[in-house]
DNA sequence: TAACGTACTATGTCTGTCGTAGTAATTATA
DNA sequence: TATAATTACTACGACAGACATAGTACGTTA
């Protein structure tokens, strides 16, 4: 199980890095992480919803009405030059997380032994 | 700069691996994770102190004064058995949400670029 | 004697995550 | 044909960890 304390932070970034590859809505987006993640992630409706409304308020994301002529019509989101200059200050942060966390926690083997 | 939402959950754990190596007091230990990362992160007393509190309230460590003749004594903190079994599972949950945050953000190179 | 380093405790704020619940439309199933 | 499942959200409130601020207490050094 990923605990929320540790994503905690970086789902703003999860997201980006998914609207970099094109425009996409709530629904989508929470699909892409579980098939990404093989099934390993599962970000919470209530959490990404609030991760799109934080984005947008921060100039991250754009948001749009889709053109849906049946059923309910979607909200699609879009990264600005921002938000892109944003997530990547965020890979450069994560890199050196990682290695400062890395020096206290053990590497695993396969067997999830060290 | 590390942000504290990263770091989040893995403080208790950054604290019992400093453990694991010997009985250790705040000050110390706070010295030993700024050294060990290079400055790279400097944790807060606030944070440090809090952490105690609920490793110790949750079995993970035992707390004993010190024999300090002179000066404040100190409040040594000890590992538990139950505190090495906690800090296996934290280090197999940090390989995996490694993986994971990993598929999402860019690796960059020693230049920070990619 | 005053500053600085060590070694904490107390209190309260902030933010991201998440539980719970509800709305609303479409599509599949029994 | 009713009902369940899937899609696509919104609203509200609780919780926990990090941290800002402030204060206590003792020793050593300038």
């Amino acid at each position: 199980m990923i605990s929320s304390d540790v994503i905690r932070g970086y789902n703003d970034t999860i997201i980006l890095s998914l609207l970099i590859q094109g425009d996409s809505y709530g629904y989508e987006i929470s699909r892409n992480i579980r098939t990404i993640t093989n099934e390993q992630y599962i970000i919470k409706e209530t959490t990404l919803y609030s991760a799109f409304a934080r984005l947008e308020k921060n100039g991250y994301i754009e948001s749009y009405y889709g053109e849906e002529t049946q059923g309910k019509r979607r909200t699609y989101y879009r990264i600005t030059p921002k938000g892109i200059e944003y997530y990547r200050e965020k890979c450069k942060e994560w890199n050196l997380t990682k290695n400062v966390i890395n020096k206290f926690v053990k590497e695993l083997d396969d067997n999830g032994s060290y």
